[in-house]
DNA sequence: AGATTGTATCTGGTATACCAGAATCTATTC
DNA sequence: GAATAGATTCTGGTATACCAGATACAATCT
C-alpha cells in the first residue's frame, strides 16, 4: 500500500466546516460595515442570513453563539440579534487592555525574542524615520496596526496574542480614525521610534513603559477626541 | 385593569435559556474535576450529556459552542469534544497575560478607585498583617484569589474584569497549589501587604510594578514547580 | 376617534431526523 | 493465524420541524 505521506497532498476543500464559513462571513460583514454612521440599531436575521449564505439556520446560530461570545453581536430571546455599538468607555477599557497586554509582550520580547528578530521591527517600518508627516494617512494607518501586532507576536505568548487579537478586531477602526485627529499621528511615530530603540537595546522595562503609555496615550485621545462613538 | 407595576413580581423561572443551564452545569462540572489527576483525555459526549441535562442535543451543543470558544474544551469532527489540558506554557502564559491586566487595573485603581474602597483592601485581608505562615493555607488560597480579583474589580475596567475572570477559572486550581510549595505563602504575603500600601498611597507605577511582578513571580513558580501539568 | 383586545405573524429557542466520516468489529482470504 | 476488506456502529455536523414569547396590526368596543 501507498503510505500517503509520500505525497504532498493540498486538502481540497481544506478545512472548514459551514459554521467556520458562516462565522467568517458574518464577522467580515460585521467589522467591515459602518457601525458608528447609522443611527439605529443593526438586526440580523437568522433567517435570511442563512438564505443569502445558503445554508440552513444551525450553523448561522452557532456562527452567531461565537460572535456574541467575541462580543460582537448581542443576542435577545425572541426579539433577534443585534450588532452591538460600542460605547467610548468600553473602547476605552478595550484599548487599555491592549496597553496592558501589549505592553507585557514587549517585555517578553525583550527576554525572547532574537536580534534578527527584533531588528525587523525597524526594517519593516523605515518610514518611521524619515520625518514625514500624515500624508501617506492610509498606508501609515495600516502600518500602524501591523507595527503593534508584530511587538505582540514577538512577546510570544499565545494567550495575550489571540486576547489582542479580538480586542483589535473591536478597535481597528477606532485605531485608525485617531491618527486623524490633533497631531496624534506625528506623536504616534515619534513614540513608536522609541519603542523600537528600546526593545532592540532589550530594555524590557523601558520597553515595557512606553508600550504602556503609547496605548494610555491612545485611550486618553479617544476619550477626548471619540464623542461620535455615541 | 390592575397595572403590573403596582406589584413585585418576581420572575418565577426566572431568565435562564437551556444553553444557559447546560453551560453552567458543564462548566461547573468541568472546573471541579481533576484534569491533571487522570492520565488520558476527558471525552464529552453530546448524546449523554443530553441526557443527563434532560435536554436535547441543542442547547447542550451551543453550552459546549461557548466552552471551546473559552478554551475549556476542544471538538474535532466526527471524534469527540475533549476536555482540554493546559500545557504548562500555556499556564504560564495564562499568567502573564493575568498579570498583565492585573497590574494595569492597579494602575487605574490608583487613578480611580475611593479612599474608601481601597481602605477596604486592607480591611478584607488583616490576616496579610500578621506574620502567620501557612498553617491556615486553605483559607488562605480562597483569600487570595479575593485579593487579586478585588484589585481587578477597583480598576473600573470591564473589559480587564471580563478577560481575567475567564483567565481565572483556568488557573485558580493552579493558583491555590502552587501556594503549597516552597515559600511561596510567605512570599506571597509580603508581596501583598506592599501591594496593599502602594494602593493605599496611590502610587500608581510602585502599585502597577508590585502587582506586575507579583505575578511573574507566579509564573516563574510554576515554570519550576509545575512539572505536574505534563 | 381613542383605547383595547384579539389574532396573525415573526423571532429565536428547542427537539429531532438524517448525513457522512471515523472507529471498531467481523468475516473472508491467503 | 495474520492481514485485509467489508459491514456495523458511533460521532459530531447539518437540516428541518415545531414551539412559545414578542410584536404589529386589525377588529372591536366605548
Amino acid at each position: 500500500m501507498v503510505k500517503s505521506d509520500q505525497f504532498n497532498i493540498t486538502p481540497i476543500v481544506a478545512s472548514s466546516s459551514l459554521r467556520t464559513l458562516a462565522y467568517e462571513a458574518l464577522k467580515a460583514a460585521i467589522t467591515n460595515m459602518d457601525i458608528y454612521g447609522r443611527a439605529e440599531e443593526v438586526r440580523l436575521d437568522e433567517r435570511k442570513l442563512s438564505q443569502d449564505l445558503g445554508v440552513s439556520r444551525t450553523p448561522v446560530r452557532e456562527a452567531l453563539t461565537v460572535l456574541e461570545q467575541e462580543g460582537f453581536v448581542r443576542s435577545e430571546a425572541r426579539r433577534g440579534v443585534f450588532v452591538i455599538k460600542k460605547t467610548k468607555k468600553e473602547i476605552v477599557g478595550m484599548i487599555h487592555a491592549w496597553a496592558a497586554l501589549e505592553s507585557m509582550a514587549a517585555r517578553l520580547a525583550c527576554e525572547r525574542a532574537t536580534d534578527a528578530q527584533l531588528k525587523s521591527l525597524r526594517e519593516m517600518f523605515p518610514e518611521f524615520y524619515e520625518g514625514r508627516p500624515s500624508e501617506h494617512i492610509d498606508e501609515y494607518s495600516d502600518a500602524n496596526i501591523r507595527f503593534h501586532q508584530k511587538i505582540i507576536s514577538l512577546g510570544q505568548c499565545e494567550v495575550i496574542e489571540d486576547l489582542s487579537s479580538n480586542l483589535l478586531m473591536h478597535v481597528r477602526g477606532i485605531r485608525n480614525t485617531a491618527l486623524r485627529q490633533g497631531d496624534r499621528s506625528e506623536k504616534s511615530i515619534k513614540e513608536h521610534v522609541q519603542i523600537i530603540k528600546a526593545l532592540e537595546a532589550r530594555q524590557k522595562e523601558v520597553a515595557e513603559t512606553l508600550v504602556r503609555d503609547h496605548g494610555l496615550g491612545l485611550a486618553a485621545h479617544v476619550n477626548t477626541y471619540g464623542d461620535y462613538l455615541e
